[in-house]
RNA sequence: GGGGGCAUAGCUCAGUUGGUUAGAGCGCAUGCUUCACAUGCAUGAGGUCACAGGUUCGAGCCCUGUUGUCCCCACCA
């Protein structure tokens, strides 16, 4: 065994760590019938993305979850996987063609499909060998990818049974349409943002007699699908314009003014153009009036035919020569500048258009209602449950979901078309001939599936369902999704109401949310600001274990955090500490044969340790338990630096400096019982500097991830001593003090004189006392006045200090420190005296309470005594 | 228009079902090259818990309102 190095360097042994993992084959899960199943899925990222900072904080939640589990003895399951991110994909390969100067039609579809598939092989494994810098102890033997045959198999399994139902059916209806990437989007696919349009008042003559009606319109190149005016059937002002007609301005086309509640009056004009195959409520108008609908936009946003001599026209060049033209004939009124909000694609940021096409839709309402009603009968959970509320918000308010998109990558739609009867069917397999006319001239329907149509499959589909196989059956439905609160309508929602209706069953119990990770201004990382940090570099810089605490330390479930350079060294600083506390156990624990716990004859020091090692573990399992992350961390990091470090350390060094070679392997022996157990709880947040320091443990074989979880331990939790010894504690502490007060040299050696009842418990701990308060001795004494004339004095919960300081003592700052002190216990024995004087309080409290408060006064009561005593001996 | 978050120390944030003297990290001040660690040690300063009411024996926490701020959804053509 070599050395363990003076300072923590994470280079040394991630990678060798991992790869050990890995081999030995810790991360894999067995459907083991003698343990519980505990699975987690990841949100598989994008198969050609790379790892981002919400991703590393993602995966480190799930790391630290699942190891915390593994470790408790569940057969944990955490499934690693990709999606083929259909849209985002596409658009990545169609760029990539287009710097070759080739368009994607040039290489038809199954060219085209190549291309993707070679991507994914390229760009495929970059993510996930990322994943694996951070640790994450994921099951790689079952890598799944959206569109591996498992997950096909269960997406044309789940398309044929919606079908079958009439939940999946196909019409004509206004969708999202983005010109760039020529496809349908969902509603969650469109982003909305203000953009500075402009509004044109355009002047639509009467047919056959005088007059006219003034619209106003943000997108007048859409008037040549308009196929009414409306105006709101109260609108006095153009009440005898109904059931009139008004010629088209542009076209040689006659409308008719309709009456309709959806128009406002006090907006615009009052009169409104309707448009049913370019806006969404134009639609609806004309649904009610049965007015035609003339889509006059081709799918790359020019205008068609049906535009007349804009035909050819970009949307935008179209609209510019229809406003000129208008202005021409007299028809323009006005133009205003107006600010409204366009919807763009979420993957090109094209502007979107809302165009009548034909797509295929989920019926959402039977879907939606049971995955409310799961999360109601809190089925499944949110944390924080706050996320219900968004999570009801979107399914009450729900539209039927369009999943076919105009693309290639991604599932095709399992629906074929019979040229020879004009059947539609839709089948799980390639079908050879027409169930119906028995018909070989099949052809499959051209669209796609939504991406996220498979990735609300993920929770099963990645477990061979519709099969019921082991995994199936063992590992479903899974315990917790883990994944921020941006990506519940696109995806949590999703996994839902499909678990619920394909399975049977909800897909998980709990679903863990948090937020998301911001730069040190609180700004939102993205790629066009530029602001992104590499989470690659930090692991690079810091380590892995640096950035996986520092990206949970102070985190509550849901809320966002910002990520700092300073976060990450304060965690490496916290590593280092840990590092070289192991270091110190086992330089001391070299050639020495350490005693187990049980054969140690314990101290004062040692039964107080291992208490607050029983107390943190307590704490640290019960907020990992409720996915408190950052409060386990921060409990944790408290107990090793301050209670290990700082003072169990220090306590132990005047046993293993000292003569008596028992008390030494006494020491060393709870050193050692206490850090591996603290080591242990620290290895689901920091996996690999855990690891490597298991390692170094004498009397310590095998994994520390195959290790047992520490449990509470009541025996161990030694109570009354512990408090007992924090009566020491705080005696050290005020020696400090007082020597600091008086400037007096921290290395100078101080005579001691107390005066106590509690002699036996300090003769106990006089080692410790005069090694860590620097004294050179203790003497009972009856009063103050034995230490002589220039004393520090200091009351204690178990003694009063006087420390003759001859020369450094000045009696007047000595008198205002006292003063102090005893204005500070008088605040206090008024705020216990209040309360206790309260009858409401003695009556209602519980009796532990207001016992509790009895005991402070009279401790305070006692102080002020002995203060007060000081203060007039001074 | 609908929904939600946040407001606690100079900064970034924790604060469990209401119950010790409201905490941490960073920063700041003072002092320490003590043989694990200066990526460290010790000591300390720093808070009317946004504001106004209310419920309660008791409120940072629950309720109502106000102000400021951020986000999501819908959207007036």
């Amino acid at each position: 065994m070599t050395e363990m190095q003076k300072t923590y360097n994470p280079k040394d042994f991630e990678d060798r760590i991992y790869a050990d993992w890995v081999k030995n084959g810790y991360f894999t899960a067995k459907a083991d019938p003698e343990k519980v199943p505990f699975t987690v899925m990841m949100p598989p990222p994008n198969v050609t993305g790379q790892l981002h900072m919400g991703h590393a904080m993602d995966e480190t939640m799930q790391d630290t979850i699942v190891r915390f589990k593994r470790m408790q003895g569940y057969s944990v399951l955490w499934l690693p996987g990709t999606d083929h991110a259909s849209i985002a994909t596409e658009v990545k390969v169609t760029e990539q063609l287009k710097k070759e100067g080739i368009a994607k039609e040039e290489l038809g579809r199954e060219g085209f499909l190549q291309r993707a598939w070679a991507w994914k092989e390229k760009y495929g494994g970059r993510i996930v060998e990322q994943l694996k810098k951070l640790g994450s102890s994921c099951d790689w033997t079952r890598l799944a990818f959206t569109m591996d045959e498992r997950c096909s198999n269960a997406v044309r399994e789940a398309f044929f049974r919606l079908y079958r139902k009439g939940l999946i059916y196909r019409g004509s209806r206004i969708i999202n349409w983005c010109p760039g990437c020529k496809t349908a989007l969902s509603d969650a696919e469109v982003e909305y943002s203000e953009d500075a349009g402009h509004f044109w008042y355009i002047r639509y003559p009467l047919e056959g007699e005088e007059g006219f009606l003034t619209v106003a319109t943000t997108r007048p190149e859409t008037m040549f699908g308009d196929t009414a005016v409306a105006v709101n059937p109260k609108d006095k002002r153009f009440a005898s314009f109904v059931g009139k007609n008004v010629r088209l301005p542009l076209t040689d086309r006659v409308i008719p003014v309709v009456a309709d509640e959806y128009v406002d009056p006090e907006f615009g004009t009052g009169a409104v153009k309707i448009t049913p195959a370019h806006d969404p409520n134009d639609f609806e108008v004309g649904m009610r009036h049965s007015l035609p609908v003339i889509r006059v936009m081709n799918d790359d946003g020019t205008m068609n035919e049906l535009a007349g001599k804009y035909a050819g026209l970009d949307r935008y060049e179209a609209r510019k020569q229809a406003v000129s033209d208008l202005e021409a004939q007299g028809l323009l009124v006005k133009v205003e500048a107006h600010a409204h909000n366009v919807g763009h694609c979420y993957r090109c940021h094209s502007t979107v258009e809302p165009i009548v096409s034909k797509q295929w839709f989920v019926r959402m309402a039977p879907l939606a209602k049971p995955a409310i009603d799961a999360v109601v009968k809190n089925k499944t959970k949110f944390v924080p449950d706050r996320f219900a509320k968004i999570y009801y918000n979107w399914l009450e308010n729900i539209r039927d979901w369009c999943i076919s998109r105009q693309l290639w990558w991604g599932h095709r739609i399992p629906v074929w078309y019979c040229a020879d009867c004009g059947e539609e069917i839709c089948s799980r397999s390639t079908p050879a001939v027409c169930p119906k006319c028995g018909g070989a001239h099949l052809t499959q329907d051209e669209d796609v599936l939504d991406t996220w149509f498979s990735s609300a499959l993920w929770p099963f589909s990645t477990l061979g369902w519709p099969q019921e196989t082991e995994d199936f059956k063992y590992f479903y439905p899974t315990d917790v999704l883990v994944t921020g609160y941006d990506i519940i309508p696109f995806w949590v929602m999703r996994m839902m109401f499909s678990g619920i209706e394909y399975t049977g069953k909800v897909p998980f119990r709990d679903v863990l949310i948090h937020g998301l990770v911001r730069d040190e201004q609180g700004r939102k990382m993205s790629k066009s600001l530029g602001n992104g940090i590499d989470p690659l570099e930090v692991i690079e810089k810091y380590g892995a274990d640096s950035l996986r605490l520092a990206l949970l330390t102070g985190v509550a479930p849901g809320n966002d955090t910002r990520y700092t350079d300073g976060k990450v060294e304060a965690s490496r600083n916290f590593i280092n500490k840990v590092w070289n506390a192991a270091r110190f156990v086992v330089m001391n624990a070299e050639g020495v044969d350490v005693p187990a716990l049980e054969e140690v004859k314990l101290q004062p020091a040692d039964r107080w340790i291992i208490a607050r090692l029983q107390m943190c573990i307590r704490e640290v399992t019960v907020a990992l338990q409720k996915y408190d992350l950052g409060i386990a961390a921060d409990k944790l990091t408290d107990f090793m630096w301050n209670d290990f470090c700082d003072w169990y350390i220090e306590l132990s060094k005047p046993a293993l400096y000292g003569e008596d070679a028992e008390k030494k392997r006494g020491a060393l022996g709870v050193l050692l019982f206490v850090l591996k157990n603290a080591l242990k709880l620290l290895h689901p947040f920091i996996p690999f500097v855990t690891e490597e320091i298991y390692g170094y443990l004498p009397g310590v074989s095998g994994s520390i991830m195959t290790a047992e979880y520490p449990r509470y331990n009541s025996r161990l939790s030694y109570k009354k001593e512990a408090k007992a010894f924090e009566g020491i504690i705080d005696v050290i502490k005020s020696v400090r003090a007082m020597k600091v007060a008086v400037n007096c040299p921290p290395a100078k050696k101080v005579h001691l004189f107390l005066v106590s009842e509690a002699k036996r418990l300090i003769n106990l701990n006089k080692g410790a006392i005069l090694r860590l308060a620097g004294a050179s001795e203790i003497d009972f004494v009856e009063s103050g006045a034995k230490a002589g004339e220039k004393t520090v004095s200091q009351v204690c919960e178990i003694c009063q200090i006087f420390i003759p300081l001859g020369e450094l003592v000045d009696i007047e700052e000595e008198r205002q420190r006292l003063q102090k002190e005893l204005d500070r216990v008088m605040n206090e024995i008024a705020r216990a005296g209040g309360k206790l004087a309260n009858a409401g309080f003695v009556a209602k409290a519980p009796k532990k309470l207001v016992d509790d408060e009895r005991a402070k006064l009279e401790k305070f009561l006692d102080m002020k005594a002995k203060l007060e005593k000081q203060l007039a001996e001074l």
